[in-house]
DNA sequence: TCCGTTGGTCAACACTTGTTGGCAACACTA
DNA sequence: TAGTGTTGCCAACAAGTGTTGACCAACGGA
């Protein structure tokens, strides 16, 4: 029950280190940790955050599975460090206003080829109900901005937007966690070319 | 380890009674099974497989834990007797060639709308291997008929009921399981006139 | 050289899980 | 009325969980 306040300390710059500025001292141990972060994210991504025990993921990176607990505080921690989404959506600032559904869609894909941190965040999310929130704040925070810079009506963004994020997630759902054949038998090129189309008219086309 | 004959017989009425023909005398202990069966969708739906817990379904239903045992005998039988899908997709020979998009998307929303056993085995579908496989026979026994039906050419029919399957899940994940409130926000009229002529274009439009 | 810090193991705690067997109360039939 | 199968509860088991603290070995600066 009880916070220890040198845990926290000791984990704090891996938790934030990748994204926020300070360097982040190297330490003995950064070997030991990167292979927890490692064998945490096969193991979120393969079995979901239940299926996925700490003595599991301990074992795989070959240590005590005490050390987790040293390093990350809790799982919960664990899974916080271990998982952190960055869609990565770039500027579409440049890309033609006609090609912005291919663009995304093709974006997604290239993303989620063999990425296990995504499928890790989505299987939680739909476990458990923190993880939910996180694909919410994911859904805010880097699919919104993207909606808005190509949609006319800015009030029509967070419609246009969850139209999209359904079809999107659709598309990581069908292929890469429940993986139905058919969905994987189909090409990335093919899929841009069916999907893009629909991506671009929920973000560009009047309101039907 | 060992199975009892005697427990397999008493719940072999419960787990296909309601789509087999056999009469299935009634019971005494009728009312538990039935308050057992509702208590575990309403748990699996909103906790998945792991997080439900034979101990707090039982609790729900007010009966101690092994009679969950002895009535399912073990708690992959309970859910298999608990969750039964069928999306009950409508004939769509009278329907208009035109119309069918719209059709299954307002089938789909009616379906989902409110519905725990639906909810379930999606969670447990991105949870657990089997439940990966059931969602697939889903899609092979109950989705791709209906595309059969309506698609052109018969070697394109997986392909496009792959596409309409990541569109609609895609729906009933961001705005039944994960609950994004963009998505919920949505009226079930927009959803038909902004889904509809997408999935009507994956099954019926010539390949772009 | 000493000594505090760090990296790591081991054994255990407290708890929850699915699951089992025994036993009492009831209902029905002969 | 005696007997038999059904329905239910209780207590317990074995296994697995996250988590903790004691303990040891090596490092690194004084």
């Amino acid at each position: 029950m009880r916070r220890q306040q040198l845990l926290a300390y000791e984990c704090w710059p891996t938790l934030v280190g990748m994204t926020e500025k300070p360097p982040a001292p190297p330490r003995r141990s950064d070997a030991t940790r990167t292979a927890i972060l490692t064998a945490a994210r096969e193991r979120f991504g393969a079995d979901g955050y239940d299926r996925a025990t700490i003595r599991a993921i301990a074992k795989d990176a070959g240590i005590d599975p005490s050390m987790v607990m040293r390093y990350f505080g809790n799982k919960d921690g664990l899974f916080a460090a271990a998982v952190e989404v960055d869609l990565r959506f770039p500027d579409l600032a440049p890309v033609p206003r006609e090609e912005v559904g291919r663009a995304l869609v093709g974006h997604f894909l290239d993303l989620w080829e063999g990425n296990e941190q995504l499928r890790a965040v989505l299987r939680v999310g739909v476990t458990n109900q923190a993880g939910a929130e996180r694909m919410q704040g994911i859904f805010r925070e880097q699919l919104l901005p993207v909606a808005r810079q190509v949609c006319p009506d800015p009030e029509q963004v967070p419609a246009r937007a969850a139209l999209c994020a359904a079809q999107l997630l659709g598309l990581a759902l069908t292929r890469y966690v429940l993986q139905v054949p058919a969905a994987q038998a189909l090409t990335r090129e093919e899929l841009v070319v069916w999907m893009g189309p629909t991506v671009q008219r929920y973000l560009t086309a009047p309101h039907p």
